[in-house]
RNA sequence: GGGCGUGUGGCCUAGUGGACAGGGCGAGAGGUUCCUAACCUCUCGAUCCCGGGUUCGAAUCCCGGCACGCCCGCCA
């Protein structure tokens, strides 16, 4: 109902405007503070007060005196205060908002009938996910359910890079050393298995004597020139490698979890005839250049001082050009795209979009999405050094400690619900993995963040247990009123009105925004927006939780509260949701 | 050296032109015969990195510094 709210105060102040025969090409129409009680407001009065020449509180006034509101479903009423205009929300604003919030999908935007492909993560499947990389999965996921949540129809796309020099020293490594020389692997998975044989190559690349290098480049360089020629043989070795290790790295990721509907292999743009054919196109480029037997293109002008090489002395593609060719390609099957990348790669980000808008293209579907890289404080974090700290291992802590917690907590608890081993199982993966990606998701991503492992296993303050709790509430009530024989009423036997604490208003209104926090989520790219609103609601929600007992009302109050409250269930579900944070029914 | 980004109480963080900068951690004091105390209430704590500027109004925009991060490969 915000959001229809918002156009009818846009309308209003419009017309008022135009009646006052004012400009209106800012309405300065803004969200007001929390202790104040509209809506929304407007500080227009500010900037007209010179052009009318009154002081803004009485240009305000004037304003206010032109608007009706009841001309508004949604406005109740328009006051000033000082120099801003306050727009109250009518009985009808909360009416709407309950009824719309009984549905469990409610904060679904209609569908917007574009297609978007989401890339994300996209890691060199070289071996483990370590916790320096654990922002693109955790963000790109959850931005690909904001969008989707707003309306997109939305594909999850993990990029794979398997036709790069790393690659070609993987499979070589992988084909040339026994795996008893080699120590054990961390864990029993597949990526654990095979770094080895990645850790052991470049090892010796760096430290073997000369001749012996020599030899082993040569085998490498034939692994890429093989790929580059399209030979199937190559491929195949390389395949296995890509195959096997990407397998277990997806095992990981699968428990945060973040899955995909498609893994796009850069080598599928070499074998399809697509890179060759974008290679002739940016040679014909007024800003290619062929320098040192490579081609490459100028890109001074556009602001990059660094060339761009897409065309090796030995003829062979780079990851540059076979990932302008897979741009071209998401150009050509999606309305949009947008790639997560670390802020490493922000320069190759902007060549991408450099180039594509010198081959034609129109670049303003693709949306670059960058973060910055999680460090430990004693530096970088590398799968090739083995420095690090894996995924999994920080998924199996943070598990380990929301099962103590639980455990713990076992012993006072207040509610007796006889919470089995398997509930409690369960709770600590919903806490333990919520809590790492709430963390995560919930910091702006260009913020550089210095893992510490306390701190992102925090399950007090603004963490994901604080509104997952928030949701067990709501479930628990809900849980106790069916016992009791009091289902939540349909939509016609249920009032609104009868919602007249301070609190329950809040809450409702805070429901009633929910909506326009996933639009504003989808069209900025910022899915800890939704984060930062799970945190305000979990506040409404525990206010109206102390103040408003449901099951001892009398029945209307009950029945509105009850309507309230699966409003309520429903909405931080769903925001949680979009998180990909679980939503426990207990706790 | 150049480019890009970040800088908010002791620590972490929200807020990118408008109403007294919002939370959390921490420290201290309270609250459970009542739908889950992973909760709530109150108190303490801020030169919004520094200096100029624009504006009726600046954490937010501009200019100049400083600090930190990232990038500047015929790697990905």
């Amino acid at each position: 109902m915000f959001l229809a709210a918002r156009r009818e105060v846009e309308a209003a102040v419009e017309g008022a405007l135009d009646a006052l025969d004012l400009p209106t090409d800012d309405l300065g129409i803004e969200e007001p503070p929390e202790d104040v009680d509209a809506v929304l407001a407007s500080s227009v009065a500010f900037r007209l007060a010179g052009e009318v020449g009154a002081a803004p509180p009485e240009v305000a006034a004037d304003i206010a005196a032109e608007i009706d509101p009841a001309d508004y479903d949604y406005v109740g009423d328009v006051t000033t205060q000082g120099p801003y205009l306050n727009f109250l929300p009518s009985d009808a604003y909360f009416a709407a908002t309950l009824e719309a919030a009984q549905d469990d999908e409610y904060g679904r935007l209609d569908p917007k009938g574009a297609s978007v492909a989401v890339e994300h993560t996209s890691a060199n499947p070289t071996g483990p996910v370590h916790v320096g990389r654990a922002r693109n999965p955790i963000i790109g996921d959850a931005l690909a359910n904001v969008l989707d949540f707003a309306g997109y129809d939305v594909d999850r796309h993990y990029y794979v890079n398997d036709a790069g020099r790393q690659m070609a020293v993987f499979t070589w490594a992988y084909e040339t050393f026994d795996e008893a020389e080699l120590p054990e692997p961390e864990r029993d998975r597949a990526e654990y298995d095979m770094v080895r044989y990645y850790r052991r190559g470049n090892t010796f690349l760096d430290e073997a004597p000369e001749s012996e290098v020599e030899a082993a480049e040569a085998e490498i360089q034939s692994i890429m020139q093989g790929l580059e020629a399209g030979d199937e043989a190559t491929y195949e070795r390389v395949s296995e490698v890509v195959d096997t290790v990407l397998g277990g790295m997806q095992e990981c990721l699968a428990r945060l979890p973040a899955e995909f509907d498609e893994f796009v292999k850069e080598t599928r743009f070499m074998r399809n005839g697509a890179t060759d054919d974008l290679v002739e196109r940016l040679q014909d480029l007024d800003e290619a250049v062929y320098e040192e037997d490579a081609w490459q293109l100028e890109l001074d002008d556009h602001g990059i001082d660094k060339n761009l090489v897409f065309l090796r002395s030995d003829g062979t593609s780079l990851y540059a050009t076979r990932d302008l060719a897979h741009h071209e390609w998401k150009f050509e099957n999606y309305d949009r795209a947008v790639t997560v990348l670390g802020e490493d790669h922000k320069l190759q980000a902007q060549q991408v979009r450099t180039t594509l808008d010198l081959l034609g293209h129109d670049t303003d579907p693709l949306d670059q999405v960058l973060y910055s890289y999680v460090n430990l404080p004693e530096g970088k974090m590398s799968t090739r050094e083995g420095t690090g700290i894996d995924l999994d291992d920080l998924l199996d802590e943070a598990i380990d400690r929301a099962r103590e917690e639980v455990e713990d907590r076992l012993e006072d608890r207040l509610r007796n619900d006889d919470l089995d081993e398997d509930d409690v199982e369960r709770i600590a993966h919903q806490v333990g993995i919520g809590a790492v990606r709430y963390d995560i998701v919930s910091k702006q991503p260009a913020k550089a963040i210095t893992f510490e492992w306390d701190r992102a296993l925090d399950f007090e303050a603004q963490s994901a247990p604080y509104v997952q709790y928030v949701h067990a509430r709501a479930c628990g009530i809900l849980g106790e009123a069916r016992e009791a024989g009091h289902e939540v009423p349909e939509v016609a036997d249920f009032d609104a009105d009868a919602l007249d604490t301070p609190e329950a208003r809040r809450l409702l209104a805070t429901i009633a925004r929910f909506p326009a926090v996933i639009e504003d989520a989808a069209d900025d790219h910022h899915p800890h927006v939704v984060a930062t609103y799970t945190r305000e609601f979990a506040e409404a929600f525990n206010a109206f939780y102390r103040e408003c007992p449901v099951l001892d009302a009398d029945t209307e109050t009950r029945d509105a509260r009850l309507a309230l409250v699966a409003a309520a269930r429903h909405t931080v579900g769903n925001a949680l949701r979009v998180l990909g944070v679980a939503a426990p029914e207990s706790m």
